[in-house]
DNA sequence: CATCAACTGTGATACGTTTCACCGCATGCA
DNA sequence: TGCATGCGGTGAAACGTATCACAGTTGATG
């Protein structure tokens, strides 16, 4: 493997002068300037990251811990951080924990040990050790839909509780009394909070029962199955409205319920997802959801984080809170 | 910041046995340990990869380049390779080129930089200096989807020539004349061999034809746009099939349909999409598609990866085609 | 009792950079 | 001429770890 200094030698200068070539350019003769390039691109050199970042301790790296790729939610949102992290020359690598809370801290301790630029969390399931890691370790760090979790990072998130609270009370005035949340991972914090939400709605009517169904992931096919579970109770044990934890949950359930029976949605079911991921205005019936911007959402964390990065003392912790809204479509409009 | 040398002083050993108990702990005794472990603990010691990297010389990292994440399509592959990641103790980080060769190519040279432990490519639009520089520099690297390009790395693909043959042959044989291809980016080599395969299939048979509309992205929206615009013609120069570059894309441009006309899904266009994402099923009309096994896909890239980077000497280079499978719903379904 | 092997721990070296004090030299100015 | 200034280049010292030959100790074996 090629190294700084054979290219020094080639060039007939001293290793000093090919890092200057390589950092600050502008302090080379041209002449000289030349000969090391000449020599680089005949050697074919590439500088040793592992090497630079030992020395210099600085990265350019921003980590972003998804909490799952499949819901396209996260896609987006990812996608966006991507656009953001080049406009302020990072780099964004995107790492999926998988719904698993042991991989999650491995990549965080991973990223901890590369001394990483700063940390996007967005799984909603951190353990408190990888938290306290990052905190001590003062890596830049920002929490995504974890509002009110902790006062020790700054954050970015919607307010699930309001959002999952204005989606049930809808489903509420629609005339619906018995109401299931379906993807009741409690593990996972943004789903606490719907779920806190949804309760809140339910507890503010009388007459209103709220049933909760788990899921193992959070998926369509997830929703399919919760979907075909439902089903096989008693027509009499079903609920009337059903509030999804996300989108792809809603229509895996709605697809379930289309396909294995003569329900109708909404007379007979009303359906409410969360996310309004594209796919929720075209599905087979569209579906009324709880809007999160995507845009904002993925941008603001990325510039959370830079600001932290880049500041000589520690900043103040700030939390950005979006106000979700509630988007109305067929799956849950009865009037 | 605590490094290996403040552990082995305040535990009263060498560094070089705290090396060892961080790499080969059976070789050091159980008292040792003992004092190592709880050395750790009180400072929060925490290894600098960095620097591991530089004298070890190896990686556990996994780099996966997708064309773009907020296709589901690309996110359950992601995820898939996470799981066979885990499965052999590697790290899987994701990059999302966003549809930019540049940014790509910023991306491997990172990777080819930090000495990964190897690079999967799923951009379709990777530049020729990037695949040389990988290949020079012996970087084990498979491409996704990139069939019959080169003869230099191994591959897994689906044959998407032979995919779309198949699903514009099906459209023809339900009477579809005038054939509209979307998403034409020729520049992604997937796409281009899908329009290869569009244009075989219309060429085998007298008096079809093939119209191609590119498209910016490939998501719901550009779907939607195209729908929009498709529809400001003339009702006599709409096509009356519809083969999109991909399921996003064929849900935006029935959402478009459906909202904007009454023109009937699939009396009078047949629509039929791409990769079978789980949205395809529950879209307002189901969609047919061609279906791309994404678990198979995901585990085998990593396999090839792995094969290689734990083969002392070269591998020959692999293969492995899967074929596409034709599902036909209702979208195109005309008798 | 001598020998040998197994087991622990040591210290020096190398990995490929960046950084920084320093030096020689030419230039500009009084 | 004397002196400050700035430019272009040098060489050595880190950065924090892994590795490896080696040494000391112990227990078993013949």
């Amino acid at each position: 493997m090629v190294s700084i200094r054979d290219v020094a030698s080639r060039a007939n200068v001293s290793i000093g002068t090919v890092s200057k070539y390589l950092n600050t350019p502008h302090r080379v003769a041209p002449d000289t300037k030349k000969r090391i390039g000449k020599a680089i691109k005949d050697l074919g050199y590439m500088r040793n990251e592992a090497a630079r970042q030992l020395r210099a301790g600085e990265s350019k790296t921003l980590a972003f811990v998804a909490l799952e790729l499949n819901n396209p939610f996260f896609g987006d949102v990812a996608d966006a951080m991507e656009r953001r992290a080049a406009q302020n020359g990072l780099f964004l690598f995107i790492v999926s924990s998988n719904g698993s809370p042991e991989r999650e801290g491995q990549y965080i301790e991973m990223f901890a040990q590369q001394r990483v630029y700063g940390v996007i969390l967005a799984s909603g399931m951190t353990r408190q050790r990888e938290l306290d890691l990052l905190f001590t370790r003062r890596i830049p760090t920002v929490l995504v839909d974890a509002y009110g979790k902790t006062d020790r990072f700054s954050s970015t998130s919607v307010d699930d509780f309001l959002g999952a609270e204005r989606a049930v009370t809808h489903l509420i005035e629609q005339g619906c009394r018995s109401i299931a949340f379906i993807g009741g991972e409690v593990q996972i914090h943004q789903i606490a909070e719907r779920l806190r939400g949804a309760r809140a709605a339910v507890d503010a009517h009388s007459g209103v029962r709220l049933t909760i169904i788990p899921t193992v992931e959070r998926s369509v096919r997830a929703g399919l199955a919760a979907g075909e579970h439902l089903l096989s109770k008693g027509r009499q044990d079903l609920p009337d409205g059903i509030f999804a934890a996300n989108d792809s949950l809603a229509i895996g359930i709605m697809q379930a319920i289309s396909a294995g029976s003569d329900i109708r949605i909404p007379e007979d079911i009303a359906v409410v997802g969360y996310d309004d991921i594209d796919f929720a205005a075209s599905a087979a019936v569209p579906l009324s959801t709880v809007r999160r911007p995507r845009e904002v959402f993925g941008r603001s964390a990325v510039d959370l984080v830079r600001d932290q990065a880049e500041s000589a003392e520690p900043l103040p912790v700030r939390s950005i809170v979006i106000q979700p809204e509630l988007i109305v479509r067929q799956s849950s409009r009865r009037t």
